[in-house]
DNA sequence: GCACAATTCCGAACACTGTCAGGTATTCCG
DNA sequence: CGGAATACCTGACAGTGTTCGGAATTGTGC
């Protein structure tokens, strides 16, 4: 019976319990990644999480690659939602000091999330350069918040990526687990905040640029 | 004839024969990580380069991390004779600013080096946790020269550490060849100098602490 | 000079990886 | 029910790091 009505038809069931095979077999590379390492994720592994071969896998995704991008979208749409969850408040240093905490407690959480977001060392996998572009404008919420802040400094977005990344992956290399770092994020926030804006600081008269 | 005076022993020119060999491989091994990259560097394709099977590689080598490791020490001498080969001058403005340059080209001159010695980024491969902090220790030239500089805020070389791997990083990421994040070296310097050395910059009465 | 010992080096193989080719079983449509 | 599409499988290929066992080379002590 082919319904016309409300009820699915099967090729619409078909597509359906297909895209919900993918996202199962992206759940268990999670899974798996998370317990073995990013490049501890095997295909055949990944098959077995999920009741298949690993030929089989091909079936959902042309590659291996196709997962990561895969992941990597999801990760992204988590890092946004994770962002704009909660609007900053106060003034400008504290709506710095949030935005620079919750990219740091994001990433800090979830380690191998943040090594496939934002450092590209999974050897043959490249994300498209725009999805790229556009997870490091948001690290630092540059096109709405920073200019909301009124922060017109060219340079403020490559700064702000730079030292958080920078600061994420130290605290992740050397004190996984522990508050070493995530003091200095703090610092981070104020200094950067002090270089690309230092009348959002102090009303105090300007001082002279440090700039050569 | 087993000569006691100066000409080596058989021993001796064995340990010798052996070493240069050790060194040879060493070598290789940077000449093809360079060309394909830390993560396609292959024991079949080293062996071939020094012209052997793979399997007489581990007459010098037990694994493969040996061989990174050798390379990590290898990479880690060039870079404290290059921090120290042209000592600073000026004030701590510019003796900062020269450090943080003289960091930035050693890494972008060789990003496949960088990725060694300050990326933790090869899947098996751990560098001792000595030589590693050693390394990180020596980036920002904390022991001496920071020392030198009245430097005593200590979580100057955290914060120069991950500003200046995570400018590095950017650079050779998103503009590998090009100038675009190497200006922002500069101001990286002069704010981390305002950050945790105001009294060095400006001999102005200093400005209220911006810690919490 | 010659036997002994240590050191290279290599061929074969193991367990693993991502991936492709083909065949079979299931599922859905007309 | 027949036909078509999809899902899943077995088998295999080329690549990886690494181990084993034997053969060739080299240096030492007698």
């Amino acid at each position: 019976m082919t319904a016309t009505g409300l009820t699915a038809t099967g090729l619409d069931r078909r597509a359906l319990r297909r895209e919900a095979t993918r996202a199962e077999i992206v759940s268990a590379a999670w899974d798996l990644a998370r317990a073995t390492g990013l490049s501890g994720l095997s295909m055949r592994d990944l098959g077995e999480r999920v009741g298949m071969r690993a030929q089989s896998v091909y079936s959902y995704f042309a590659s291996k690659d196709e997962i990561y991008d895969a992941m990597f979208r999801q990760g992204y749409e988590e890092f946004i939602g994770w962002m704009d969850a909660e609007p900053p408040t106060g003034d400008a240093l504290a709506r710095a000091r949030h935005f620079a905490h919750r990219f740091f407690q994001f990433c800090t959480s979830d380690p191998v999330r943040y090594q496939l977001l934002f450092l590209r060392t999974i050897p043959g996998f490249e994300p498209s350069p725009e999805s790229y572009a556009v997870a490091l404008t948001a690290l630092g919420r540059m096109d709405a918040q920073m200019a909301e802040l009124g922060i017109t400094d060219p340079d403020a977005p490559d700064l702000t990526t730079a030292i958080l990344t920078g600061l994420t992956s130290q605290q992740i290399a050397n004190d996984p687990g522990g508050r070493r770092w995530e003091r200095l994020v703090d610092r981070a926030a104020a200094m950067l905040l002090a270089e690309v804006a230092p009348d959002l600081l102090t009303p105090t008269p300007r001082r002279r640029s440090r700039r050569t």
